[in-house]
DNA sequence: TCTTTAAATGTTATGTTGTAACAACAATGA
DNA sequence: TCATTGTTGTTACAACATAACATTTAAAGA
């Protein structure tokens, strides 16, 4: 499949999802998703806000794709990486898996992100290990800085 | 020990350390890294400013305190939390304990945080599945957001 | 000791990221 | 149609971070 058909077919997707969920998925917030699907990256509001306007034309402020991707990320289309503060579409809109706890591995230099299944041993333990000393976990996610094979070391 | 005992405990052992290293643990230092010792928790540079001005009377401008902060984590007397863009006090100041890869439970309610050592083996297992995709991890440093057993769920 | 040099800190300005508050507009249902 | 709600536009500002240069302090060598 190629990039174009991959991006069409997930906007499908999260037309359908957003509808069953009883919300819509509006003409501004498809393109701050087509967006981010094209960056094939994480990037962050600000850095969406120019892709959008500089690559495909689409002109949203800064301010408007806060809330959109706040949005999307209700929806569970796109994903907020803390670790870098930055955004990630969902690299599940496009199939049917569905993903338990999402665990990111973030290259730090070019910020291309790989979303993973660590074997689920992995949260068990940390989750133990938080457990002993009082603590839980509030989020159940992994976020990795990484460098990509792309990257140099 | 109380905790002013601890604090200056690691004081002293931070200085040793500088020493041995052959840099400095200058008034200024000293003073930011004491603040972060009695906060007991993360701060951002901002707010540990604030703190060492309005809890210890020392008077340290945030620019300086980022200029401290980036000196002390190279001599890993603190840690920066990315997770939380905020700093902690490595808490083997004053031990004799050394530390692997480091790993943080971040309470996100009152940002009190453990540092804590998991088995190897999931650090090994993450390691496994970034190389899997051709991802290998650039920072040892595993961070997670938490509940502390002093706040409510 | 004096001088030179380097290191540390002070100061000001500015860039970046994120949010608050309210206005304007659009869609929906009675 | 009108009222209600949801979405987007707009402006302002708060918080976080760094750049550039001045000043002070410490260290090292003559």
């Amino acid at each position: 499949m190629t990039r174009e058909s991959l991006t069409s077919t997930a906007l499908e997707r999260a037309e359908k999802h957003c509808k069953e969920q009883g919300s819509k998925l509006t003409d501004k917030r498809r393109q701050v998703l087509s967006g981010l699907l094209a960056s094939e990256k994480a990037l962050s509001a600000y850095e969406l806000s120019d892709f959008c306007r500089t690559e495909l034309g689409y002109n949203i402020l800064p301010m408007s794709v806060y809330r959109i991707l706040e949005f999307l990320e209700e929806q569970n289309l796109v994903h907020r990486l803390n670790l870098a503060n930055k955004y990630v579409a969902c690299s599940h809109i496009a199939c049917e898996h569905e993903h338990s706890s999402p665990q990111f591995l973030i290259c730090t230099s070019c910020h291309r992100v790989e979303e993973v299944s660590l074997p689920s041993s992995v949260m068990s333990s940390i989750e133990g290990g938080a457990k002993n000393v009082g603590y839980h976990l509030a989020r159940n996610q992994l976020e990795l800085e990484c460098i990509c094979s792309d990257c140099p070391a």
